[in-house]
RNA sequence: GCGAAAGUGGCGGAAUUGGCAGACGCACCAGACUUAGGAUCUGGCGGAGAAAUCCAUGGGGGUUCGAGUCCCCCCUUUCGCACCA
C-alpha cells in the first residue's frame, strides 16, 4: 500500500480530492437550527464584492475567519459561517458600458468565478445560506425596509446641496467622500450640486449611536474613536445677536443666530462672523456691489483651496459688512464680518468672535486689528492669564454681573436669561448628517415611491413588492438615472386613484444592502419576511466580527443603525450587530499596497497552483500578526510549503504504529516519550488560548513548527519505536487536530491517514493536561548586578533558599564574587536570581 | 496642528505579569546525501573580539536588584481628525 503512494507531499492531489468530498457534503458545514442543544457561535467576515478576482486580503480575512470558525466547531458550537456578495454597484454598470455584458450577467459570472476560488482555498462556508444582494429575493426586503422606515418618518425627501461625483454620475454620502473626493475615484473632486433626494434619518439616533459605543468593548477603540469623531456631538447654546438699524437698538428685526459651545465667553465677543454662503450675507451684498465681489471672490478661492486639496491650509481672510450686531446680554455693538473660516453648514452658519479665548478667533482679531478682550481667568489665582486662554476651568470677569462665577455656572445662567428672554436656547449639534440614499444609477434598489399628479408621493404597497429592476436597459453615463429612459418601468399606476404616475427612478445606496446581509443568513430563504426573528434572536449578536478598518464609518455605522431601526420595528432584541469586531491589517507587497498600476498583485490563484491552498492561508496567518499589515514574500510561502511537507512525511511515515495505538491510554510516559508529550500539552495550551482572545495566529502556527522540529529530532528513535504506539498515537493525532484550524485540506488528509473517525472537523479540540505540560526541572538564568552570568538547573518547584544555594555554589558565580561583598540576592522563584555584589 | 498605534538582526517577526533579547520562518554560509528536486538532512547565522568578555531593541534622560517592556523629553513612520466655534 505504502509503495503504491506518492512519496512526496503533493497539496495539487490532496485538496481536490477533499475539495469534492466536501463539495458533496451538505452538512459538513451547515449551521444547525436554532433548536441546537450546542452553544451557538456566528463568526462572520465581511461580504465581498463581486469583482471577479479574490485578492491576497480576502485570502486573509477568510484565512482568520474560517481558522477561527473550524476551531469553534471542532469546540463542539454550533457555528454560523455564511458568505455572500455585496452584488449591486458601479463596477457592473462599468463594465457593460465596457464589454455590452448585462451587469447581471456580469455580476452573476463573478460572483461564480470567487465562489469556486473560495471553494478551492477550503473555506468552510455554509452555502445553503448564500446571500446575493443583486437578487429580488434579496432586494425586495431593502424596499420593505425603505417603507417601514417611511411609515416612521425615518425617510423623507429633500432639495439640498449634496455631493456629485462627476466620475460616478451620481450622488454620494457624506460618508462616501474623503478628503473632498470621491471614495472610489480619489482624485476626483466632488462637486456640490442641489438636488432632490432621499435621506436616512440616521440623526434620529445619533445619541444612541455615540451611547452605544462605550458598551462595545469588544470592538477596537480605534474603530470607537473614529465614529465618535465622525457623530461629532457637541453641547451648546444658539444665541440670537441683532441686527442693528440705529444707535445701540436692542430690537432689531433682524436676527443673526449663532452657536457657541462656550456661551459663559460671550461678554468678550468682539465680532460675529458669517460664513460667505450665510444666507444674511446674500441680502448685505444686495445693496452693495464692493461686498459683492469681495464675497464671490472668497467662494472662489474656497473653491480653488478645496480642487487643490488643502482645504485646512487655506489662511484666514474675512471682510467687514460694515454692518453691527448686538449683544443680546449687554446690548454692545459689535461688526458683522464675513469671513472663510466659517462653516457654512454646521451649527448655524454663523459665530461669536470671542478672540480672547478662542484660537482661531485670536488669530482673526490680529490680523484683522480687532478688540481682544479678557473674560476669563484662570480659577483661584486672579491673576490675568496670557490671551487666548482656552480654558472651561476658570472664572468670568469683565462680564457684568457675572463675575465671579465659574464657568460652567455661567453657562447655566446664561443660557436660562436667553431662554426667558427669548433670544437663544441650549442646543445639540452634530457633525452626523442624515444619510442621502438616492443613487442617479441602474444597478442598485430600485426606491419604492410613486409620484402621482394628483396624490403626490405614495408609497408602493407592500404586496407589490419587490419592484423589479428591469433586466435589459441601456446604459449611459450622461445626466439623470438610467431607469428614467425605461418608459416601462417609469410609466405605472397610482395605488391610491389608480390614475397614471409616475416610480421614482434613483436607486438605493449599496450601503443599504450592507447594513443588514447578515441578519439575512439567518434565515436566507424567508419569502414573507426579511428573516424570522425566533432566529434571528438565537444568533444574535455576531459573536465575531472580522473586516478591514476602512469599513469603520461607512458599513460599520450604518449596520449599527440599522440594527437599532430593526429593533424599534420589534423585528430584533439586539442593539448592537456584533459582539466582537476585529480588523485585520493590509497585505502588502515590497512596503506598497498591491495594486494594478504599481504592477505588485500577488494573485491568489497563483499562490494555490504552485504551493497549494493550505500553504497559501497557512502564511497569511503566519507572516505577521493578523491586525498588523502584512507584506507578502513568496520565499515565505515556499518555506510554509516545506513545513507542511515535513509533518506529511512524518505523519505518514509514523502512521501506522500510531494507528495500533489509538484509543489507548498512555501510562506513566518517561523519557522521551514524556519530553514530547510535554511539549505538546504546551502546544495545546498556548495555541488553545490564543483562539480564546488573543489571537496571535503566527505564533501558533510557529508553535507547531515547534513541536514538529521536536518530533523530527526524534525521528530515529521513533523509527527504532522507543515511543510506544499510544504515545504516538497521541502525539500525531494531537497533531493533526492542532493543524486543523490553518491547514484543513492536510490535516483531513492526515486524520484519514491515521484512521480517524469522520471528518477531522468533528474531532473534539485537544484539551491539555496541565500536569503533563509542566516542566519539573528549570534552568533559571543567574545574574550579577542585572548581568547574565550562567544559568542553573534546579527543580521546577524550587523554594528561594535552594535557588539562591543553586546559585551561589555555581563555579562561574563563585569565581566572580571572590573578594567581593554580596549585599543582596534577589530571588525570583521559577524567574531569576539576581546577586548584587560590590 | 491635534489624537492613536508603531519603531527589535540582511528580511517577516518572537519575547502575555518588568526577569536568559532575537522563538519560528525567510535569505545567506558550510557540510552530508542523492532517483539533481521548487528536494532532503546536519551545523552556523545581531555587532566587535583570538578569547575571556564587551556592546546592542529609533535617540537622550529617569525609576528599579533588574527595562524591548514603566515614566519624562525628542526623532521617524503609518493611520485617523483637521478651521466642527
Amino acid at each position: 500500500m505504502a509503495d503504491e503512494k506518492e512519496l512526496r507531499y503533493d497539496p495539487a492531489a490532496i485538496e481536490p480530492k477533499w475539495q469534492q468530498r466536501w463539495a458533496s457534503d451538505s452538512k459538513l458545514y451547515a449551521a444547525e437550527p436554532a433548536t441546537s442543544a450546542k452553544p451557538k457561535y456566528y463568526v462572520l467576515e465581511m461580504l465581498p464584492y463581486p469583482s471577479g478576482q479574490l485578492h491576497m486580503g480576502h485570502v486573509r480575512n477568510y484565512s482568520i475567519g474560517d481558522a477561527l470558525a473550524r476551531h469553534m466547531w471542532m469546540r463542539g458550537h454550533n457555528v454560523l459561517h455564511p458568505m455572500g456578495w455585496d452584488a449591486f454597484g458601479l463596477p457592473a454598470e462599468n463594465a457593460a458600458l465596457k464589454n455590452n455584458t448585462p451587469p447581471r450577467e456580469w455580476t452573476l459570472a463573478n460572483i461564480a468565478a470567487m465562489k469556486r476560488q473560495m471553494q478551492r482555498l477550503g473555506l468552510g462556508y455554509d452555502w445553503a445560506t448564500e446571500v446575493t444582494t443583486c437578487l429580488p429575493d434579496y432586494y425586495r426586503w431593502n424596499q420593505w425596509f425603505f417603507l417601514r422606515m417611511y411609515e416612521k418618518g425615518l425617510v423623507y425627501r429633500k432639495k439640498s446641496k449634496v455631493n456629485w461625483c462627476p466620475q460616478c454620475a451620481t450622488v454620494l454620502a457624506n460618508e462616501q467622500v474623503v478628503d473632498g473626493c470621491c471614495w472610489r475615484h480619489e482624485d476626483t473632486i466632488v462637486e456640490q450640486r442641489d438636488l432632490e433626494q432621499w435621506f436616512f434619518r440616521i440623526t434620529a439616533y445619533a445619541d444612541e449611536l455615540l451611547a452605544g459605543l462605550d458598551k462595545l468593548e469588544g470592538w477596537p477603540e480605534k474603530v470607537r474613536t473614529m465614529q465618535r469623531n465622525w457623530i461629532g456631538r457637541s453641547e451648546g447654546t444658539e444665541v440670537d445677536f441683532f441686527v442693528a438699524e440705529g444707535e445701540g437698538e436692542k430690537t432689531g428685526k433682524t436676527r443673526i443666530r449663532v452657536f457657541t459651545t462656550r456661551v459663559d465667553t460671550i461678554f468678550g465677543a468682539t465680532s460675529v462672523q458669517l460664513a460667505p454662503q450665510h444666507a444674511l450675507v446674500a441680502t448685505f451684498t444686495a445693496t452693495d456691489p464692493k461686498l459683492k465681489a469681495q464675497v464671490e471672490e472668497m467662494i472662489e478661492q474656497q473653491k480653488k483651496a478645496r480642487e487643490e486639496g488643502d482645504l485646512g491650509a487655506i489662511e484666514k481672510h474675512g471682510v467687514s459688512t460694515g454692518r453691527f450686531a448686538v449683544n443680546p446680554y449687554n446690548g454692545q455693538r459689535v461688526p458683522i464680518w464675513v469671513a472663510n473660516y466659517i462653516l457654512a453648514d454646521y451649527g448655524t452658519g454663523a459665530i461669536m468672535s470671542v478672540p480672547g479665548h478662542d484660537e482661531r478667533d485670536f488669530e482673526f482679531a490680529t490680523k484683522y486689528g480687532l478688540p481682544i478682550v479678557e473674560v476669563i481667568r484662570p480659577a483661584g489665582e486672579g491673576a490675568a492669564a496670557e490671551l487666548p486662554f482656552i480654558s472651561e476651568d476658570g472664572v468670568l470677569v469683565n462680564s457684568g454681573e457675572y463675575d465671579g462665577l465659574g464657568c460652567a455656572e455661567a453657562e447655566k445662567k446664561l443660557q436660562d436669561v436667553a431662554v426667558r428672554g427669548g433670544f437663544g436656547e441650549a442646543k445639540v449639534t452634530y457633525r452626523l448628517k442624515d444619510w442621502g440614499v438616492s443613487r442617479q444609477r441602474y444597478w442598485g434598489t430600485p426606491i419604492p415611491m410613486i409620484n402621482c399628479d394628483r396624490d403626490g408621493l405614495v408609497a408602493v404597497p407592500d404586496e407589490q413588492l419587490p419592484v423589479v429592476l428591469p433586466p435589459q436597459i441601456e446604459i449611459t453615463q450622461q445626466g439623470g438615472s438610467p431607469l428614467g429612459r425605461v418608459p416601462e418601468f417609469v410609466n405605472t399606476t397610482c395605488p391610491k386613484c389608480g390614475g397614471p404616475a409616475r416610480r421614482e427612478t434613483d436607486t438605493m445606496d449599496t450601503f443599504v444592502d450592507s447594513s443588514w446581509y447578515f441578519y439575512r443568513y439567518t434565515d436566507a430563504k424567508n419569502s414573507s419576511a426579511p428573516f424570522d426573528p425566533k432566529v434571528a434572536k438565537y444568533w444574535f449578536p455576531i459573536d465575531q466580527y472580522i473586516g478591514g478598518v476602512e469599513h469603520a464609518i461607512l458599513h460599520l455605522i450604518y449596520s449599527r443603525y440599522w440594527t437599532k431601526v430593526m429593533r424599534d420595528l420589534g423585528l430584533i432584541v439586539n442593539d448592537e450587530p456584533a459582539e466582537q469586531l476585529f480588523t485585520q491589517g493590509m497585505v502588502i507587497k515590497d512596503g506598497a499596497k498591491m495594486s494594478k498600476s504599481k504592477g505588485n498583485v500577488i494573485s491568489p490563484d497563483d499562490m494555490v497552483a504552485r504551493y497549494g491552498a493550505d500553504s497559501t492561508r497557512m502564511y497569511a496567518l503566519f507572516a505577521a500578526p493578523p491586525d498588523r499589515d502584512l507584506d507578502w514574500q513568496e520565499d515565505g510561502v515556499a518555506g510554509v510549503s516545506r513545513f507542511l511537507a515535513r509533518v506529511w512525511r512524518l505523519v505518514t511515515k509514523h502512521a501506522a504504529v500510531a494507528r495500533t495505538g489509538r484509543g489507548q491510554k498512555v501510562e506513566a510516559p518517561s523519557g522521551l516519550t514524556l519530553k514530547l508529550l510535554r511539549k505538546l500539552h504546551q502546544t495545546i495550551a498556548k495555541i488553545t488560548q490564543d483562539f480564546e482572545g488573543r489571537w496571535h495566529f503566527n505564533t501558533c502556527v510557529a508553535a507547531i513548527m515547534e513541536l514538529v522540529n521536536d518530533l523530527q529530532a526524534a525521528d530515529a528513535q521513533l523509527t527504532a519505536g522507543e515511543v510506544a504506539a499510544p504515545a504516538m498515537s497521541e502525539l500525531l493525532n494531537s497533531l493533526v487536530l492542532l493543524l486543523a484550524p490553518f491547514a484543513p485540506f492536510l490535516s483531513a488528509e492526515l486524520w484519514e491517514e491515521l484512521g480517524g473517525e469522520g471528518d477531522v472537523l468533528r474531532a473534539p479540540w485537544p484539551a491539555s493536561d496541565a500536569a503533563l505540560a509542566k516542566e519539573d526541572e528549570l534552568e533559571l538564568p543567574v545574574q550579577i548586578n542585572g548581568k547574565l552570568v550562567t544559568l542553573v538547573r534546579v527543580a521546577a518547584g524550587a523554594d528561594r533558599k535552594t535557588i539562591e544555594e543553586a546559585a551561589l555554589g555555581d563555579e562561574k558565580v563563585q569565581s566572580r564574587i571572590a573578594g567581593k561583598t554580596v549585599e543582596k540576592v534577589i530571588v525570583v522563584p521559577g524567574r531569576t536570581c539576581n546577586l548584587v555584589v560590590k
